[in-house]
DNA sequence: TGTATTGATAAGGTTTTCTTATGATAAATC
DNA sequence: GATTTATCATAAGAAAACCTTATCAATACA
């Protein structure tokens, strides 16, 4: 590694020609600039020829103002990373549940297709992998339905996630005993839903588990295919069911109160979220809910 | 340009992810390291977080090490233009006239054929242009018939050109007037070398201006060819007619005194040959004389 | 609770870099 | 030919940067 200060003495006299009017360059004397090319020269052999009023690189000498080319476009990429001054291009790395993520997953394509710079990561899994996802630095964004309680981590209310009771669009729901009749459609997340809703919608019901489980999988976009065949009810966020083609055989029950989950943008405390996260978490939360997103 | 030592501080440390042992492994105090992480900090925003017994890197210090690759890449690069360490690889650049340069062809392709790293710049010139063509830089090495009293210039010896008298096959020589009645095929350095050859074989001679000049050509592979169709004589280098196809109707008269050019090849004296150029200079001069090439 | 490990920081010693002054050389001008 | 101007190299000393030593604070572990 080469003192850097005596390189720039080398491109400025290489471009000018004479030790003295590169000192005036550099703000410098011209003994300085003298001292600084003997440096380099004792390193790397002879890099210039003395000629009265004007210098001539030797071969050695334009080797080097190739490397230190290479010194400056290294620079200018350290520089543009660092900066991230182009919120509009790299990489976004975002991690989701599924629900949520099959929601956003066109709302990104969207966001692709305007600004071709971007390029997106986008994994679904469990709240619990978020988390691990974002705290490990595999991910700087992340989804998740509990708020988490840990220093490393930032989160921002990003979208509210009501809860949908969806049935057959033949079926007839009035009481709990006609959700027991009809059994239930369960998925990774699916108990936690059906109790929070549930008990909110019948009081005092006999609990979840006391409905017959009549299917279970975990792509969120293939939960509602057995219930459009009247095999069985499920409660699922209404995002992920309006992610769903329309026209199908299926109807929400809207009764009682609603439950609505709140959801949390997550990403590390410890340093600046990059410009580009910042701007495509804004443009999600905006194109998702039309509210404008708060980012600490 | 960001000072070399912090960053071999910051490379040893995103590797062994400790203050204490990256001192230990550059032989300095860990409060030295303290201080080059500090200063890169300070210019950088954060690049890592400091954990009990392990640091994290940021996605800034992700960067930085990105960075610190490519410096060293670059580095790479520079150190090997420098040192030419491998004299069968890089450029050759060579002027010569056309006469030499006719005879080394063949035996430049055949360098590069053994040594694919080779690339040949060869260029035909006459002595004026050679000379100016080494000293501007534009190649590395050249070939002159005349030793040059420059002292940008080194001159070796690098072979004796001989000059041969070509006749038709068919033709008597045993006088002046028998090359008078035959004609002068000219050539640009033909006159010069007509006079030198035959004011030895025919001293007292009215000289090669008497000769009616029966033609001109200044490419040294066509010079042979009227001679072969009886329409002249020539006095040409011995390595340009050997040149020529075998077979011709064109014989060499043997008379007199031998006459023998001297070629001097010549490169700048200011900084060092390269090794390349050393091999190539040398294995040329060896492949057409069987002689060893005496470098400076 | 006591000990060991680790990184940050203050103060001072050491090294490097800079400036000032001078000398040598070449070219231009009188 | 003598003098002046322009330019780079070098020596010496001043200023700045970098390093070490010593100490403190925080965390982990026995």
């Amino acid at each position: 590694m080469i003192n850097p200060q005596w390189l720039r003495s080398f491109m400025v006299l290489a471009e000018r020609g004479s030790f003295t009017r590169t000192a005036d360059q550099l703000g410098l004397t011209q003994a300085a600039v003298s001292q600084h090319i003997h440096h380099l020269e004792a390193q790397l052999g002879p890099l210039l020829i003395r000629r009265p009023r004007q210098v001539e690189l030797t071969p050695a000498g334009q080797a080097l103002l190739g490397y230190c080319d290479d010194m400056e476009q290294a620079e200018k990429r350290l520089n543009l990373r660092l900066s991230g001054a182009d919120d509009r291009q790299g990489e976004i790395s975002l991690i989701t549940p599924g629900s949520i993520g099959l929601s956003l997953y066109p709302l990104l394509l969207d966001l692709q297709a305007s600004y071709p710079g971007l390029s997106v990561r986008h994994r679904f899994a469990p709240d619990q992998d978020v988390l691990e996802g974002v705290r490990n630095n595999h991910f700087e964004l992340g989804l998740v339905t509990l708020k988490p309680d840990d220093p490393r981590l930032v989160a921002c209310h990003f979208a509210d996630e009501p809860l949908d009771l969806v049935v057959p669009a033949t079926a007839t729901v009035n009481s709990w005993e006609d959700l027991e009749s009809l059994g239930f459609i369960d998925h990774p997340d699916g108990h936690a839903m059906a109790s929070r809703l549930l008990s909110r919608v019948f009081p005092g019901n006999r609990g979840i588990r006391s409905i017959a489980c009549k299917g279970f999988v975990n792509q969120v976009g293939l939960i509602l295919e057995p219930v459009a065949r009247g095999f069985g009810f499920t409660v699922i966020p209404r995002y992920a069911r309006e992610a769903y083609a329309p026209g199908e055989a299926i109807r929400v029950v809207e009764m009682g109160p609603r439950v609505v989950d709140a959801l949390w943008l997550i990403y590390r405390a410890e340093w600046p979220l990059s410009a580009r996260a910042r701007f495509v978490a804004s443009e999600l939360a905006s194109r998702l809910t039309g509210e404008t997103l708060a980012l600490v």
